[in-house]
DNA sequence: CCAAAAGTGTTGACCGTACACCCATGA
DNA sequence: TCATGGGTGTACGGTCAACACTTTTGG
């Protein structure tokens, strides 16, 4: 590669994830105590520094991984956060990026019990620098999205019940939705599969798995599909 | 400041702005002929290097200021682009940003003359690195945001017909909307105020002009406002 | 047999869409 | 007087929201 732009400036540049889970009753986010300096010791989202031969999207997901051991975690790019002054320490731009992931699908590492941890949404402490902008700007848009794009199922296991799914979107929206109308919409889209199974925990008479039916959604796709709860 | 972070790679930083204009009949990108390497010559969207003291929405008004020397430019951020290829000179992150103007206010300077040029969005030419995907991006977010912000005001002048205001939404959209419901949904959010004066220009009967009520968007905006056209 | 969650239909209000004719005026 | 774009109302169909009772079964 031929040097052309020797004389501008360089950035360090950080890449900082709000990552969503779902427990069946509450949407969580994951934080971590910072363990360096500046803000030692504070509540922080989950980041790291963008490396010399990865992509920004690339980063994110070495972050994810070395936290969770998870490989196909659902991830998006929210915004990038370019004041000077927003790491007190030196300056840093930070690109943000937004994962759903499965809460049965994840373990915490053993190294990382004392120091990450799961906040309910509504209980998020005060973090460094901006995260909480950021924060709030992750939660507006997995909003919007959920309302136009299945979003959701990247948060529920593979199998799901449709209370659950109600559960799920209750909790991103923070309002309680009418259950008929609910299954009565969800349904219509014909993107579930509905499984022989039972789920027997949580009621007497049990509730019927679905599934998401990834084939005929790409077929939707394709065709130009928006949906709304 | 005390610096934190010696040990981490430190990155070029481009911005790059997507610029459009509406003249009455089309939507239109502003786009330059590049007078430097690598891609000499090439047509590309308008940016320059994120400098030390400045914020990215700072250094994206610095560049928009110095191509137009307009100053109060609706601008929104787009995306930040990180592959490590995506410029072949050498790696460059890049933000996008796009911004609305309104053509009347708009006066290329000289020295531009000869090498910035409206494009109509149909006829886009091929565009150096990555320019044609972020004008993409550009166009699903600018239709987007105007079915629910009336962020379509930034593109006209101040006092403005229905008809102007129809042609730019079917501009933006790309397709043909009914007068009759255009107008009766515009006015029916009640962020017009009509005027008594007529445009005399473009048809022998006149169109009243009307002028948005930016209090009244903002009482609603506070309540939490949403609009589709 | 009872508590607790799953499952099921109907109706009225509202909204989006389709559609055709008159108006004002400059040339 | 005529061509051109501006301006106006109605009716239909579909979608959203509100609403209450029955089913299942473990304890």
């Amino acid at each position: 590669m031929t040097p052309y732009y020797f004389d501008n400036t360089r950035f360090l540049v950080a890449v900082d994830c709000i990552i969503f889970g779902f427990d069946n009753k509450q949407l969580k986010l994951l934080l971590i105590k910072r363990n360096f300096r500046p803000q030692k010791g504070k509540w922080s989202l989950v980041g790291g520094f963008l490396e010399g031969g990865e992509s920004l999207d690339q980063a994110a997901l070495r972050i994810l991984y070395n936290l969770s051991g998870l490989n196909d975690i659902y991830l998006e790019q929210l915004y990038t956060y370019g004041e000077t002054e927003r790491d007190p320490g030196e300056r840093v731009l930070s690109t943000a990026y937004y994962a759903l992931i499965r809460a049965e699908d994840y373990h915490l590492p053993i190294n990382r019990e004392s120091t990450a941890k799961w906040f309910p949404i509504e209980k998020i402490p005060n973090l460094i620098f901006d995260h909480n902008i950021m924060v709030d700007k992750a939660m507006r848009r997995l909003r919007r999205k959920s309302l136009s794009q299945p979003i959701g199922f990247e948060l529920l296991p593979d199998k799901f019940t449709i209370p659950q799914l109600q559960r799920l979107y209750e909790a991103i929206h923070q309002r309680e939705l009418d259950k008929r109308n609910f299954r009565k919409k969800i349904l219509s889209m014909g993107l579930l599969k509905k499984l022989d199974e039972k789920q027997k925990t949580g009621s007497r008479k049990g509730a019927f798995y679905y599934r998401f039916d990834i084939e005929k959604y790409n077929d939707l796709v394709s065709t130009g599909f928006h949906f709304e709860i």
